[in-house]
This record gives structure tokens, C-alpha cells and sequence, in this order.
DNA sequence: CGCGCGCGCGGAATATTCTTCCATGCCAGG
DNA sequence: CCTGGCATGGAAGAATATTCCGCGCGCGCG
């Protein structure tokens, strides 16, 4: 790990998680630093990763992706091969935000967005089942989304 | 609904969705509008919550959050009372990057960064299943972050 | 048809901000 | 004490944001 954090470094990590687009001036002023060192600080924090980048959040339902599912997937074989067959096929699918292999009674969880249960019924059919080595699917329909995508907290 | 997106909006979303420190300037020449069409354009989207905020997004290992859990949860009894108090007691609980109310084998189904193992255990122990109603919880630890948080596909 | 209205556009001007350069202060090691 | 390395803040020129203005277009009404 190529450096620490300071205090100011991890204010300015805070500030820029939970508005992404602060001037310079505004993060400066908050931290309590000059306007030049909080710039080269903001961009040290980019160049060694500590920030993988900026997202403006998209409100699902303004665009028309208003209904999450979890999927719980189970493969026929839990060989390498097979892993990386349907991990390769998964990274094509736009709607799935969260693909995770997980240890447990499932090999993998989805997160999955899309617009309406029919939506996601029509998708279940054509393509998830369709995945490379899938033996079964869980599918756990989201009712009331409590927290989704909290900031990170560290 | 308020307005709907015709193809600039749809353009300026979509690069704010990929880079949320997009110049005002930069948006405007790709969306191919002037300064100030793409400025009053982004402005509404924030002002009429087409873009719910903008985030930096730590990257988790770099501030000792490497650790992803997912974890099942069954309450004892399926009464509203008996969900709003655990939702009330989740949103304290700052670890926990998705919470949601799901159909199936399941109540709830939760999404949780920690340090490492020992990490969560301790937290399971203290925390989880001292939440108001649980019965039990299952844990799937996470192996590998196939996709994590993907942006949305509209 | 012609007119006026509302709407969104782009250009221009001002205020703000970014970005870099430079000199200073601080600290550790010789 | 001196020296080198490093991070800082101030200042200045370039870039940007934000607002104001007049224009053109389409639409509905007289």
C-alpha cells in the first residue's frame, strides 16, 4: 500500500464520498487547508486508487429500473472452468449489479435491476437459466428497498 | 413524474453516471449542446432528482474494508411492528451497505463490509443477532467480487 | 392566415474556480 | 550548524461556472 492517511486526507475522502462534486474551494475550506495542498492531496487520493472514481447515483425509478431481485445461483459443477464460464457470461449482463461467489448453500449471488417483475420474469427465462453450468436459481423478489448502496463507512 | 429525458439528458446522465467531475464544458461538447443548455440541463436532473447524489467511491481494501458478507435474515414473527423495529435498528448499523425486504426463504437479506472474518464475527455476535426479532441469520461470506456495484444500465 | 406567446437555445460577460509556480518553514540526518 | 527533502500557503494566469440577454421556432388563438 503506497501510503497512509492523514486527518485531512480522510475528510476529504468523506466530503468527496458524500458529495462527489465539491469544488476544490468548498473541500479546502471544510478541511481547513489551503485551496493548493487540498487540490494535490484530492489528487493523490485519485492517483493511488484510494477513490476508484465519481458516480452520479441514477434514481432507478426515474429511469425506469424500479424493481431489484437477489438471485441465488447454484452451478452444476464446481469446477474452475465452470466458474469462469459463468463469470464471463455474467459480466455481459447490464442489469446485474452485484455478482458475488460466496461461500454457503449457493455458489453465487446476484443483484439484479430492471423494471418490473414481468420484466424480470421474461430475463429469468431467456438468460439467467441460460447461463453457462446453471443447475438452479433462488429468486428473492425485493418488497421495500431499507437501505440500498450505503456509503462506505471507515 | 415530472419531465421526462429526451436524448441529451439521457447522454448527460449517462456520463455523469461514469464520471460524476465531468466539467459543466466537458459535458457540453460531448452531449454536442452549448454551456449553457448542458449547465440548465444537469441542473434539473439534480434539481427534479434524476441524480440522487453524486459519490466518490472508496475503494473498500484501501481503508480496511475489504471484507463483504452477505447474510440471510428471519425475524420471529412477520408482524409490521416487528419489521419496523428492525429496520430501525439496521439503519444504525453503518456496515451494512444493503438491507432489503424480500420474498422467499428469507425476511430480510443484507449486504455487509467489514475488515476481514474475525471482523464480522465479532459483529455478528454483538450486533446481528442481538437485533430486535431475528431468529436466525445465515451467512454466506463472499470469495470473490465477480461485479460489485455496477452502474445502471437505462 | 398572421400574430403573439412561451419555450429553449446559444453567445457573451462576470464571478468563481482550477492549476501551477514559487518562496517559505519544518524536520531529520550528517 | 548545515543541508536536503518535503509539504505548505500565496499569488497569478488559464479555465470554468453561472447568469443575462436577444433570437428563432412552434403552437394556438384571434
Amino acid at each position: 500500500m503506497p501510503g497512509r492517511l492523514d486527518r485531512i486526507d480522510l475528510k476529504v475522502l468523506r466530503l468527496l464520498q458524500n458529495s462527489g462534486r465539491l469544488t476544490n474551494a468548498e473541500l479546502a475550506e471544510t478541511a481547513g487547508v489551503s485551496a493548493a495542498t487540498c487540490h494535490r492531496r484530492t489528487q493523490r487520493l485519485f492517483d493511488e486508487g484510494f477513490i476508484a472514481g465519481v458516480r452520479a447515483m441514477v434514481a432507478p425509478r426515474k429511469v425506469g429500473k424500479g424493481a431489484l431481485v437477489m438471485v441465488g445461483v447454484v452451478l452444476d459443477r464446481s469446477t474452475p472452468e465452470s466458474f469462469a464460464a459463468f463469470e464471463r457470461a455474467i459480466a455481459r449482463l447490464k442489469f446485474v449489479l452485484d455478482c458475488h461467489l460466496v461461500a454457503g448453500d449457493f455458489d453465487y449471488f446476484l443483484k439484479i435491476r430492471v423494471g418490473d417483475m414481468e420484466d424480470f420474469n421474461r430475463i429469468h427465462g431467456e438468460q439467467l437459466i441460460a447461463l453457462p453450468g446453471v443447475r438452479q436459481t433462488r429468486t428473492f423478489f425485493v418488497m421495500k428497498e431499507v437501505v440500498d448502496n450505503a456509503p462506505l463507512d471507515f
